[in-house]
DNA sequence: ATGATAAAGTGACATTTGTCATCTTTACAT
DNA sequence: ATGTAAAGATGACAAATGTCACTTTATCAT
């Protein structure tokens, strides 16, 4: 298996390349420390797998990830990072990155390389059980950005269950003509133009 | 590291074995046939791994993974089988196992297991990928069963994005009424009272 | 050619929805 | 205590929505 390692650090690559040598599984073509590195030493060597940092200086590797991928789509791209970032990983799962793996988890580095050589995905297990999460957290509604409040909050609620405004007004107590009032001034706020593109707005955003 | 294999065929648990253990860096401590071995097994010897089938007779690998889990939430579990199936991925994932390997990916087990056991989890690049469609079209809305057609179905998805039946009607070429009657048809088929819960029905269920 | 079936339209109707201007009540800050 | 907001209510209204019973038109198998 014919690898290469980007690192902002020398250090770490000079040490990854000996620890993982060490295996005698594996070999490592060449080493970089920054984006632009990675991309012209992927388009120059071809290895099996680039295994790559993510933040570093000029272009991370993230966008290096995307260059390449966009070229190569079979490349096998390990992402190695210091710590679990929510939006590094929906990025590394959107792009197709073929795992994910902490630094300080030197261990599963070797590991992870074998079984992504082998055609595998390697994600941390905190990682797995969290994708849905991250998958549906993408665009997120900001209700104070609208300025929707407790109440109103709650008639949207409501009305994306399905729910009319007799239905609504009996749940909160209030009379029919004050949830009327709600919505008309909810549909103003969010600019749109009635309560079936508001539940639409909701289930978009939340 | 110390696993235990369970297949519904003893060739295959005893090949693995030999294969497995051929590598020098793992022990085989016992094999069974069926999700009752795997329970029973692993609460004996408490292996590092558990490597076991999905489809056997009677308790599945499955199940056996969720009353394993249940009781040894640190159980690392990693299911084999024979096909990808959208439905057992979705289950795997779910339950939390930490892996989902093809058999004929034979040379895929060996580095997945060496990943498991370092804390990572595996999964096929084709299942990474699909993850997004996969939590999405969990319970998938079958238009034929509601007796839906074409024409109905395009009314369906334009009062998802939030149209008035008027502008529905000038987009489909028909008249105002009948994108009424067809709206009074689609909701009477899907028991639903009006255009709001349709557009949710429509988003819970694409 | 004709009868059956599906697709589309009409008109009438009751409800619901959304908008607006205008109260009443309550709270509460000064 | 007094003024000023906020929360809620009312009533009136136009427009949109949903239901129903029919009619028209087209299609197509026999």
């Amino acid at each position: 298996m014919n690898i290469i390692i980007i690192d902002d650090d020398e250090l770490v690559t000079s040490a990854l390349k000996t620890i993982l040598e060490a295996s005698g599984t594996l070999k490592v073509l060449a080493s970089g420390t920054d984006g632009t590195d990675a991309i012209k030493l992927y388009e120059k060597y071809r290895p099996d797998i680039l295994l790559t940092d993510i933040q570093m200086q000029g272009i991370s590797g993230l966008e290096a990830t995307e260059t390449i991928l966009k070229k190569y789509p079979d490349a096998k791209i390990l992402l190695l990072t210091t710590f679990l970032d929510d939006e590094y990983i929906i990025q590394a799962l959107r792009l197709g990155a073929k795992g994910y793996i902490l630094k300080h988890d030197y261990k599963s580095i070797l590991p992870a390389l074998e079984a992504v050589y082998s055609g595998q995905s390697v994600f941390g297990t905190e990682i797995i059980s969290k994708i849905p999460e991250l998958l549906n957290s993408a665009p997120k509604f900001d209700y104070a950005y609208y300025d929707i409040n407790e109440r109103e909050l709650k008639v949207i609620e409501l009305i994306a269950e399905g729910l009319s405004n007799k239905e609504i007004s009996a749940k909160l107590y209030l009379s029919e003509g004050t949830v009327r009032n709600y919505l008309s001034i909810i549909l103003e706020k969010l600019e749109l133009h009635n309560r079936t593109q508001l539940a639409i707005f909701y289930y978009k955003h939340k």
